[in-house]
DNA sequence: TCGCAAATGTGATATGGCTTACATTTTATG
DNA sequence: CATAAAATGTAAGCCATATCACATTTGCGA
């Protein structure tokens, strides 16, 4: 658990990333987005890779029958479209800014492999966050093979809770902006399911629901 | 489709990994495993990765009641243990020779990180090995969410197929060491309903499943 | 502030695939 | 070659969760 919620597992990427420090390469580093405005398409050469300064990030697909189905939401000091470093040549989903303002911190390939190989600190961090997506994917996969929906919702929002819950008295709180669809499309289930669910947690007396924040009265029972 | 099943999607990594090519780092590079040997276990610490220059290797972990479950099944040119590379200290899962003879080639961490910052070729390759590796999950974990047992099932053979089936005449044949518990782990089912489901391809004539090998029969319809 | 679209709530019904349980076949092993 | 062990085959019943069909609430944009 973290207060600073660009601190990721112990890389402090943002520290590293951050045009502040690196001169050099931030002369056209900031980029203003609104609501809804795209970062990349399907398709779009992948020639950089971003780093969430400000703001809110959805990486999203759309089914045959154009529905949105959000595959991350990622907040300041985390990176995305960093497929590109792995030889991805076009993006394979879209991504857009879903708060405002949105600012991002891109940095083209080529430098970044430059500075992976000259700056041995900067390459690890790079390496340990992709190992980190790795083990989170996992994890993933390994809930949706043997875990039932409740499960998933819970230790979905224990990590959440991790990532960036904080104490308010006695009360852990997770402040967020998904919506019930969202969740759903996050742990792979319905949106009726997650509706029931959270709930049912709340009868139970295991969370307080809102729209905008997760109070969570029994860790331990979640 | 390849006929040589080491050359992996693009990238002959048995050319670049290869003792035989890099002899400064070949002296202890082969090892004999017999079936069953276990190759490293969870919590072992990632010193090194490796790749396959003989025979199969399976990485499994255990559930609850101590049952295997299968996560890969790698043949020659294939690499593991790649998550070392990505700042993971210790395994994860288990890896097990599941054929005999088999051999690896091990390499340090220390060692890769040196080729793979002097040897440009040697770096991307590894790069892309693993945004491949990433690639494939991010595939099945779609499978996973939206798609049905049966097309899960197709798929799989139709990968199958395309990294390592050979024509025979008019039929495509794809050779295999897979139980059907093992297509089960791996496609995320019931062993009894991958059964059922060999069993319906089979009378729809769709594929001709035996436990060395499947004939492709009608791959249109897969 | 109104109106409308998006988000949420809830019941009824349907169903894919798991589980259980056991039979049969194939393969490994002394 | 005999016997055990592993793999495969098959059927019946059940259950978690999807799907459908609405009602209600919330919040945003004009």
């Amino acid at each position: 658990m973290s207060d600073s919620i660009w601190c990721f597992e112990n890389i402090n990427l943002y520290q590293v990333l951050c045009p502040h420090k690196l001169k050099e390469f931030g002369k056209d580093h900031f980029e203003g987005f609104k609501k809804g405005d795209f970062i990349y398409f399907p398709e779009d050469a992948s020639q950089s890779i971003f780093m969430v300064s400000k703001g809110k990030v959805k990486i999203v697909s759309y089914n045959e029958d154009g529905e949105e189905v959000v595959k991350a939401i990622l907040g300041k000091g985390e990176i995305f479209g960093e497929k590109a470093l792995l030889g991805e040549e076009k993006r394979s989903d879209y991504a857009l800014a879903c708060s405002e303002p949105t600012e991002l911190c891109p940095m083209r390939l080529s430098d970044m492999y430059q500075l992976m190989r000259t700056n041995e600190k900067f390459g690890f961090s790079i390496y340990k966050l992709i190992g980190v997506r790795i083990k989170k994917m996992e994890r993933r996969l390994e809930a949706l093979l043997f875990k039932d929906v409740r499960t998933r919702l819970c230790e979905f929002i224990k990590e959440m809770a991790d990532e960036s819950g904080t104490m308010e008295g006695t009360e852990l709180v997770v402040s967020h902006f998904f919506t019930q669809k969202d969740f759903a499309d996050l742990i792979g289930t319905s949106r009726e399911t997650v509706t029931r669910l959270f709930n049912e947690l709340k009868e139970e007396g295991i969370i307080d629901y809102s729209r905008k924040e997760i109070k969570i009265l029994a860790k331990e029972k979640l």
